[in-house]
DNA sequence: AACTTCGCCAACCGCTGGTAA
DNA sequence: TTTACCAGCGGTTGGCGAAGT
């Protein structure tokens, strides 16, 4: 967590208009925080513009919700995202797009402002290091097929403990533990990767592979099921979601080409998904950064 | 060691919807 | 019904530290 540091930069720089009311932008103190927190103690939150006066903050009541929740709350839980909480954001966020205070609402502790700047940082720069649309149904496809069931191979590897060799039961554990109802306990179970080394031979079009056995992959009926009173636009759901087709298809990994149905390299090649050799940067071999969804550790996995 | 680039994330901005006057 | 205000949401920006050169 970083300090709190005065305001020095010239975005913090007040306007005529702001000296005249003394309004303070930028970084918060610490002197701030405390200021509001025991406002907040006191009486409660809400009220925001009124409570921002009452306190003694010179800031406008936005800055200080925006404080209080996506900092100053007890509740707040720090540190990267666990698993359980990615793989959730994905399901999620498949489903309902870039709603995120609603996918917030299924993640305890998480503020939407996280969520976002998750999305945005790490989930974005997987689409822009395969140069598709982070919201194209085949970036889609893409995390379902790889990046997903890595998260729930993650999961499993988490939770040694767990006597069940199903993801499900992991997940059933995911659901519970956070506020996502438990329909979604009936989803994912991990592709049983082939055991032969992957390594050698990274450039071979993965859809002549045969000895991966079938499993689903998170129905989208469970995700569909969560609880929600609120109306999901069309667009953002099931069969229209992306403007594609259903979220089914892809969770059914095939047991000759690991569902890669939807993701097939000869689909890909057409939009420089696959080209050349792995020497070539293509999307299968470059140096991903980041370790949650690295072709590597996906091959490796078939070696588990 | 100095400089540049990159990634993360806190905070701001503009818009929208709800509500009270 | 209209207007003004407020809360909340999602998009965007920019500072800072880490990593790379």
């Amino acid at each position: 967590m970083r300090a709190a540091m005065p305001p020095i930069n010239t975005k913090n720089m007040s306007t005529p208009l702001e000296e005249e009311s003394e309004l303070r932008r930028g970084p918060w103190t610490l002197e701030e925080d405390t200021l509001l927190t025991h406002y907040i103690a006191r009486h409660g939150e809400g009220r925001w513009n009124m409570l921002a006066k009452c306190a003694g903050l010179k800031r406008t009541g936005k800055s200080c919700r925006l404080r209080w929740l996506n900092y100053l709350k007890p509740d707040i839980k720090r540190g990267n995202l666990t698993p359980q909480e990615q793989l959730l954001i994905l399901e999620l966020h498949s489903k309902w797009g870039n709603r995120w205070s609603k996918i917030a609402q299924h993640l305890p502790g998480r503020t939407d402002n996280e969520i976002k700047n998750y999305w945005r940082t790490r989930v974005q720069k997987q689409a822009r290091q395969l140069n598709i649309e982070s919201n194209s149904q085949r970036f889609l496809d893409a995390v379902r097929c790889f990046w997903m069931p890595r998260l729930v191979q993650k999961v499993e590897q988490a939770s040694p403990s767990s006597s069940s060799s199903s993801s499900s039961s992991y997940l059933k554990e995911m659901c519970t533990q956070s506020s996502v109802p438990s329909q979604l306990s009936s989803c994912c179970t991990v592709p049983s990767f082939p055991t032969a080394s992957p390594l050698a031979n990274k450039t071979t079009d993965i859809s002549n592979s045969s000895s991966v056995t079938t499993q689903n992959i998170c129905p989208t009926d469970s995700i569909n099921n969560i609880s929600d009173q609120t109306e999901i636009p069309q667009h953002l759901t099931g069969s229209n979601v992306y403007g594609h087709t259903t979220l089914d298809q892809c969770y059914n990994i095939d047991s000759n080409d690991y569902g890669m149905e939807g993701i097939s390299f000869a689909s890909m090649s057409g939009v420089g998904f696959y080209e050349g050799t792995p020497s070539e940067g293509n999307w299968m071999c470059n140096e991903m950064s980041d370790d949650l969804w690295n072709m590597d550790d996906i091959w490796q996995l078939r070696s588990i």
